[in-house]
RNA sequence: GGGCGUUUAGCUCAGCUGGGAGAGCGCUACCCUUACAAGGUAGAUGUCGGGGGUUCAAACCCCUCAACGCCCACCA
């Protein structure tokens, strides 16, 4: 017969997913509703860089949030997705600068600070929603309408607020201190944003001579030759036997022969390198610290661009490592080098430029974190803020258990601009939220503003309170403050645990008593399938977008989903995205199958009485994914959630039901008709409304036919575990008949019958419910296996003779085939199951005849080992039965 | 140096509080069977990194070794 279908055989995803998310945006569908649960869930997007261009990270974000956020909505929760971009001081400016530079060669300052601002948010108005675009191919459903940028001006009035707050406590201050300078962006970065890596570098020996005893050389052992410009002492451990005398005795430093103090520190390791130290208070972080101690001066050394000034003659104008050939060349020639020898160094790179960083000593603003950090750690430990998976704590406690001052200034112009005014006249220093118009002292119009902006971390760490108009009071009434803050879920890599999820927490509750959000689900990093990071250089990403195009969004996300639990990894190989495909295909073709009954399909199910064996069955078996999909989703399980359902729709619902439903669609019965198009129909529903978080297009997609356009899926509830759908005897007995339909098909396949080849099959088993069960499908066996007559008996009755042969613990399977089977090949198969079968067998008797087994084993176990040994009891006799008929 | 993590089928990984080793992809054979060849049916594949220990019972708990990865750290 042939069915009409108009639907093309392979699901076209491209078309379908702007069709849809068009719809979901005039439908309104990523609004907050109030629902059943009378509850908000928010989740706050990690806000990508307006420079960005959607990468594997974002999308497995996107996907995330997305599953999450659909899935709490269906559950009639009243959902809140916030999503935003990032300012990115430091990246932003560097592209319009370069642009600039590119097109006019002229850099920023020739520009002049106001007219370069102009021109970054003219670029940004421009170019800087790309990666909005590209995050609505995703499908994401967050409410566009709440869009926050990190300079709009509600988040510049919370960072003004924010930062007047702790200046006024004293928390933030301005010190002369020495920071990580980064010499390309000639700027100053916070420690978080310095990366060590190994360099491999010299470990060099140089002569100090000693004033006061003109026979004594100390030598003294540095990886950075070239800084002993800015030494301002030498120290050695006052303890150390071999130098002690010498301390308060000055050294003449080669080259320059400046004098300096030798003294005496703890700091310096005896054991370690000759035990005589150059201490640079300018250029080392440690050697700052003695400096401090021994109140030594600081000579700074470097211009702000890394080259060496004027302190420096012989290597002025040159960077540090040009630097460092020179001063080994001027000191070979002195005869001051004792020794050069090869050293890995860790040596701190900054994030974004890649960079050698400086230390340097520079006018810094500063954020006291230390009583933050010790609230942010209580609230993780309180369990107001529960991370999952929970090991990841560990991290969060690391970093905030050995709090450091946050460096919050930066020299650019792009960001927010220090809120510090400073007059010229009195000298008076304030800050205020709102631009002034005088002095706050003096009263004189002559002030100005500190020239640094803040990091942009500062923003981002309040970036939960700001989005939802914090502090402007009619902003946070309008958005809803009081609802949606704190957030539900954060969901985020781990790379930024210590820059955001940490910032966040420490300020979130600062500034209003609360954690910020209840969960921090950490998603896993995406590598190629080799693990490798995902880089630019080794031109190894993978682009989603390209993605999205050739196999479309849902198995992008799909597979995005099933690889996102609680693992920290995630290597991504495109061929499982085309095998999601597939399976997105696969269900589109299920449907392209039931879609030609859909007219003879009911509202409602029939009465329960009325339900096929078969119908109880898949009932039970959706009811039974709807539950462990549920507890998946709550849990951050995506990875679960995804082989639940792929399980169910393959080999449950496609497999099995449907295959179960050609014999009835096809045949005569108008009313059994109607019931499985009812059936089928309903459980199809079900399907789409379980996926729709994970694969939003294709279930719409479908969800319009099934429903003939009146609703949308997006805002259908979520299926719940349903105890009235429960059977285990129906799920058991099924699987016992597919056991036997599987033998069948094993025992055709094993000599050799074509599909078409028509059989006769005859089965024998005790188990009177199965008996019944398989008569009642009689009729299906004809399409599952090609029988075309049998005949099911107890096992004390005659088996056929010359027949191939199959027998599990509950059922032996005779086809009789006199004439056309190997008799001897037969045995052969059977011989090889009884060893195999007796190998399991005496594994379990083992195990009963085991005293302390016995003793000790609680019960439930002892009951399935006995279980075990009757089953396997049960196949032995079958199979040597049947032996025996042959021999 | 400290911490975290990983090591299970050819590949990517799952295996929750210990109780007969799993999935997907790939592979082999046979099938264009009227939802689907982006498919169907059947099938093969593992000293669960090595070594000890606890236990009636260990992939899972403890110890130890090894390899790999990541994070932190002031190692001149």
């Amino acid at each position: 017969m042939e069915i009409e279908n108009d639907l093309p055989k392979t699901f076209d995803p491209v078309a379908s997913q702007d069709k849809w998310y068009d719809v979901w945006m005039k439908n309104q569908s990523f609004k907050p509703r109030a629902g059943k649960q009378k509850k908000t869930f928010t989740v706050l997007m990690p806000p990508p860089n307006v420079t960005g261009k959607l990468h594997m990270g974002h999308a497995l974000d996107a996907t995330t949030q997305d599953a999450l956020i659909r899935f709490k909505r269906m559950k009639g929760f009243e959902t809140l997705w916030i999503p935003g971009t990032d300012h990115a001081g430091i990246s932003t400016q560097a592209v319009v600068e370069k642009l600039i530079w590119k097109e006019e060669k002229k850099n920023r300052h020739d520009l002049g600070r106001e007219e370069f601002m102009k021109r970054i948010w003219h670029w940004k108005e421009q170019y800087g929603s790309e990666i909005v675009n590209q995050q609505k191919k995703m499908g994401v459903s967050c409410d566009w309408d709440y869009s926050t940028f990190t300079l709009d001006p509600i988040p510049n009035m919370a960072v003004k607020k924010f930062f007047v707050m702790l200046f006024n406590e004293g928390l933030i201050y301005q010190s002369d201190y020495i920071v990580n300078w980064d010499p390309i962006l000639q700027s100053a970065i916070s420690d978080a944003e310095v990366e060590h890596k190994d360099v491999k570098g010299f470990f060099y020996s140089i002569k100090y001579k000693v004033k006061e005893l003109p026979d004594t050389e100390l030598v003294i052992a540095t990886t950075r030759p070239e800084t002993m410009y800015g030494d301002t002492a030498v120290a050695v451990n006052s303890d150390d036997e071999r130098f002690k005398h010498l301390i308060g005795m000055t050294a003449i430093i080669p080259i320059s022969n400046r004098e300096v103090p030798i003294i005496g520190d703890v700091h310096v390791d005896i054991e370690k390198g000759t035990g005589c130290l150059k201490v640079t208070p300018g250029h080392d972080f440690n050697d700052f610290e003695i400096g401090k101690r021994h109140n030594l001066p600081i000579i700074t050394i470097l211009n702000k661009d890394g080259t060496f000034n004027r302190l420096a003659p012989e290597i002025e104008g040159m960077k540090p490592k040009e630097a460092r050939a020179k001063i080994e060349q001027l000191l070979t020639e002195l005869d001051a080098l004792v020794e050069k020898k090869e050293h890995m160094n860790s040596v701190g790179h900054g994030q974004r430029s890649d960079e050698i960083v400086e230390p340097m000593v520079s006018k810094q603003w500063f954020m006291n974190t230390q009583s933050m950090s010790e609230t942010a750690v209580r609230s993780v430990e309180n369990g107001d803020m529960t991370f999952f998976p929970k090991g990841w704590e560990n991290t969060y406690f690391s970093w905030l258990r050995n709090p450091k001052d946050w460096c919050i200034s930066r020299q650019l112009w792009w960001g927010h601009q220090i809120p510090v005014y400073y007059c010229r006249k009195c000298d008076a220093k304030w800050a205020a939220e709102v631009d002034p118009h005088e002095c706050i002292e003096c009263k004189d119009k002559d002030f100005f503003q500190d020239p640094d902006v803040l990091d942009t971390w500062f923003s981002s760490g309040l970036w939960p309170l700001s989005t939802l108009g914090w502090p402007d009071k009619e902003a946070m009434k309008e958005k809803g403050f009081d609802k949606f803050y704190p957030n539900t879920t954060l969901i985020t890599g781990f790379d930024i645990i210590f820059f955001w999820v940490a910032r966040m927490m420490m300020m979130g509750i600062k500034a209003t008593g609360q954690s910020p959000f209840a969960h921090t689900y950490i998603h896993a990093i995406v590598r190629d399938k080799q693990g490798r990071k995902m880089s630019k250089s080794l031109g190894n990403g993978i682009d989603p977008l390209d993605m999205v195009g050739q196999y479309g969004a849902d198995a992008m996300r799909f597979t995005l989903a099933a690889g996102s639990g609680y693992n920290r990894d995630l290597n991504l190989d495109p061929e499982r995205i085309e095998g999601y495909r597939n399976f997105v295909n696969k269900l589109w073709n299920a449907f392209r199958f039931v879609y030609p009954f859909l007219d003879k399909a009911q509202d409602e199910l029939p009465v329960k009485s009325e339900w096929h064996l078969h119908d109880k069955w898949i009932l039970a078996e959706l009811n039974t994914v709807a539950e462990s999909m549920n507890k998946s989703m709550d849990t951050y399980r995506f990875d679960d959630a995804c082989s639940e359902i792929y399980a169910f729709v393959y080999d449950k619902f496609c497999s099995w039901y449907i295959e179960l439903s050609k014999n009835i669609l096809y045949g005569e019965d108008e009313l059994e008709k109607v019931k499985r198009a009812t059936m089928l129909r309903f459980c199809f529903k079900k399907i789409v409304t379980l996926l729709h978080p994970i694969t939003p297009f294709i279930t719409e997609e479908i969800w319009s036919y099934l429903e003939d356009g009146k609703s949308l899926l997006i805002g259908q509830e979520y299926v719940e575990f349903d105890a009235k759908l429960e059977n285990k005897t129906v799920q058991e007995m099924m699987n016992k008949f597919i056991d036997v339909t599987t033998g069948i098909r094993n025992v055709r396949s094993a000599v050799n019958l074509k599909p078409k080849d028509e059989i006769d099959v005859r089965l024998f088993t005790d188990d009177k419910n199965l008996a019944k069960f398989i008569y009642d499908s009689r009729h299906f066996l004809k399409d599952l296996a090609n029988v075309k007559s049998g005949k099911i008996q107890d096992k004390n009755k005659d088996r056929p003779k010359k027949s191939a042969t199959f027998a599990s613990d509950h059922t032996e399977i005779f086809i009789p085939l006199e004439g056309l089977i190997d008799i001897n090949d037969q045995i052969n198969r059977i011989k090889k199951d009884i060893e195999k079968t007796k190998g399991e067998q005496s594994k379990v008797e083992a195990k009963l005849n085991n005293q302390n087994f016995m003793n000790n084993a609680p019960e439930e176990v002892r009951a399935e080992v006995r279980e075990k040994a009757s089953s396997f009891h049960a196949k032995l006799t079958s199979l040597n039965g049947i032996l025996e008929s042959f021999l």
